[in-house]
DNA sequence: AGTACCACCTGACGGC
DNA sequence: TGCCGTCAGGTGGTAC
């Protein structure tokens, strides 16, 4: 689930359902999901404080808090947040609560515990540290274009590699290698400018496109590949056949007749 | 610099 | 119905 388009979808939830309301208690279900901080402590920081806004960059989830730091989210493959009325989870894998003094919940549930909760001082100095590239709909054409020209490999793993260009997951490669009609196993640097400029387009228009479905697969447009995303589905533009491909060992699905390799 | 592979942890699913 | 192998959208470390 979680990709850029995800983690907006999320940044958006926490936005419009928990900002502006004091944090009464702090319960931490798996303390390992906890990074450098301890459940006293986040209980500490949060106490009487309210989150006042939420960031995003790539595939992580920042929530401010009044007067303290950031409340850094990672929801690696299975996290997500839910907000409901009452102290109780609500949810199958809850691992940190944040009740509010109105009586509602704000619950990180991560059934594989991949993910992480963390405290956050400096965004820049977080991003220079876990070295994330700009993000993904942030990057203007020209810095994605000289940062993707700047490696060489397949172009499926430039596209995930969060060093490149923050945000970028399995699923949405494959959709943009999809649009751009581009071979997931491409060299990287046997793209042209035009090509890496076009490549930079599709990525906008398919994380944006994401986004406003809601990351529903329902709600993609027809012309989509996440909704049928697997092997030996008709590929939704030609009268190919989705394939399955294995590159730097991510499984990634592709149409061999409209995305041919160079 | 890049790639393949393993690990982390839990649960869903298909095959037998 | 039950057991078992396999696989899953994340990242990080290893060896090559």
């Amino acid at each position: 689930m979680p990709e850029l388009p995800d983690v907006e979808v999320q940044r958006r939830y926490l936005e419009s359902t928990s900002l502006h309301q004091p944090v009464a208690e702090v319960h931490v279900d798996r303390a390992t999901v906890l990074k450098g901080t301890t459940p006293q402590q986040l209980g500490a920081v949060l106490h009487g404080k309210s989150f006042e806004s939420a960031q995003r960059h790539g595939k992580h989830l920042f929530a401010v808090i009044e007067n303290g730091p950031l409340l850094h989210v990672h929801f690696g493959m299975t996290g997500f947040l839910k907000y409901r009325h009452g102290s109780s989870p609500g949810t199958d894998h809850p691992r940190a609560r944040f009740v509010f003094a109105n009586g509602h919940t704000l619950t990180y549930d991560n059934q594989r515990l991949f993910g992480e909760v963390s405290l956050v001082d400096d965004l820049d100095e977080f991003l220079r540290d876990r070295d994330l590239g700009p993000d993904a709909l942030d990057v203007d054409r020209e810095t994605f274009v000289e940062r993707v020209g700047a490696r060489r490999g397949m172009i499926k793993s430039t596209l995930m590699n969060q060093e490149v260009v923050a945000g970028i997951g399995n699923v949405y490669s494959d959709e943009i290698l999809f649009h751009a009609r581009m071979h997931p196993k491409t060299p990287t640097d046997d793209l042209s400018e035009d090509a890496l400029g076009a490549l930079h387009e599709h990525t906008v228009t398919v994380l944006e496109t994401a986004i406003a479905a809601g990351v529903d697969p329902a709600e993609f447009p027809d012309s989509y590949l996440l909704p049928v995303r697997e092997e030996g589905a008709s590929c939704p533009r030609c009268d190919g056949t989705v394939a399955k491909i294995s590159v730097s060992g991510r499984n990634g699905f592709y149409c061999p007749a409209c995305q041919p390799s160079a």
